[in-house]
DNA sequence: TCAGATAGTTCGATTCATAGGAATATTCGT
DNA sequence: ACGAATATTCCTATGAATCGAACTATCTGA
C-alpha cells in the first residue's frame, strides 16, 4: 500500500467517508440554526421542506405526511402561518380542503441562507475539471438517495407523535440515582 | 457553451449544485429520522452530537454550549443516560465536575445505522478514480468548512432556548382567524 | 486549616409549545 | 337529503425549559 506518490485507495476512501460524515453533520447544524432562527420546531422545518419538494401541500396530505392529528395539523399551519412561511389557500375544486402554499417573501429569509451557500459552492467548484464536476454530481446524488430509502424504511415520524402509548410505556427515569457516593 | 459533446459547465456546476442541496436535505431527514427512533429531542440530539464530535464534555461545558440552564442540563443528562446514551463519570482531577461521556453499547443502534451508510457509501465508490475520489473529498471538506462557519455566525441556540423575553414579544398568533367566510 | 467559591443536583412552582381526542361546521358525492 | 370527508375549535395532557433557593461535595486561596 501507499505507492510513493499518493495515498492509497484505501485510504483515499476512508477519508471520503469521514468527509462524507462531516459534511453530512455540518448540514444537519446548518440547517437547525437556520430553523433555530425563525423559531421552528423539528415539524415545522419537515413540513417546509415538503412545501419545498413536492409543492403546495393540503392539510390532510401534510397529516399524512408527518403522521400528525388532523387537529395538530391545523395548529401547525397556524404557526407557519403566523411567521408568515406559508399561506391557506382553498383548492377550488374541492372547497372543504385548505392548501397550502409557500409564501415566498417570508420565506426569502430563509432563502437567503440557502442562496449564500449556493454562491459559495459555486465559486468552490472552479478549481475543479469537468470530469470531476461530475463525479461530484452523481456521488452526492447516489448518497441521497441512498438516504432516501433508508429514512423511508426508517419512517419520518417524530417520536413525541409516536402512538404514544408506546412511548409512555418505555419510561422509567432513574433520576439521576444517586451521585454522590464516595468513591467513584 | 455546450460544445458539442456534454454538457455545459454551466450545467454541470447547477447540477451540482442542485445535487448538493438534495443531498444535505436528505441528511437532515435521515439524521432527524435516527434522532425519531431514539425519542430525542433536537437538544438531546445536538449534544449527542457535541459529544460525538469533542469527545466527553461537562455538565457545565454542555450548558454552555445549549446555552441550557444548570438545572435543565441534570434534566437533559437524565434523559440521555435513561436511554443508555450516555454514562456520568468523575473528573478525577476536580471531583465535583461529572464529566458525560457515549456509552458505547447504546449508542451501538445509533452507529448501527451509520455503519450501514458508510458500508453502502464504500460500494458507491469503486467506481471512481483516484483523482475522482479526491476531488469528492476535497469538495466536501470544503462545504463542510463553509457551513461550519456560517453555523458558528448564525448561532447553535434553538429558538425556545432563547433569552425567553425577547421571544415572548414577537408573538401574535392570528389563531387561524376566520376561515370558512364563503368567497374563497 | 478554614472560609468562600464552584459544580452539580434536588425540589417546587410555573411557563410554554406541541400533541391528541371529541365535537362541530362546511362541503362533496350520490 | 344524507353520509362521508375535510378542516377547525375547544379542552386537556405532557415534555421541556425556567427560576429560585437550598444542599452536597469538592476545590482553592489567604
Amino acid at each position: 500500500m501507499s505507492s510513493g506518490k499518493g495515498k492509497s485507495r484505501e485510504v483515499l476512501t476512508s477519508e471520503l467517508v469521514q468527509a462524507a460524515r462531516r459534511s453530512a453533520t455540518m448540514a444537519v447544524l446548518f440547517h437547525g440554526a437556520i430553523a433555530a432562527q425563525f423559531g421552528l420546531s423539528a415539524t415545522d422545518t419537515r413540513t417546509m421542506e415538503l412545501l419545498d419538494r413536492l409543492g403546495p401541500q393540503s392539510a390532510g396530505e401534510i397529516a399524512t405526511y408527518t403522521g400528525l392529528a388532523p387537529t395538530s395539523v391545523t395548529a401547525l399551519i397556524d404557526r407557519l402561518e403566523a411567521r408568515r412561511l406559508v399561506r391557506r389557500t382553498h383548492d377550488p375544486n374541492d372547497r372543504r380542503r385548505v392548501v397550502v402554499v409557500r409564501e415566498p417573501e417570508g420565506a426569502a429569509g430563509m432563502n437567503g441562507h440557502y442562496a449564500a451557500i449556493a454562491r459559495t459552492t459555486l465559486t468552490l467548484l472552479a478549481r475543479y475539471s469537468e470530469n470531476e464536476l461530475r463525479a461530484i454530481t452523481e456521488f452526492l446524488n447516489e448518497s441521497a438517495t441512498y438516504a432516501e430509502s433508508a429514512v423511508a424504511k426508517l419512517g419520518t415520524r417524530s417520536a413525541r407523535t409516536l402512538p404514544a402509548k408506546e412511548e409512555r410505556e418505555r419510561k422509567q427515569r432513574p433520576r439521576a440515582s444517586s451521585r454522590r457516593r464516595r468513591g467513584e
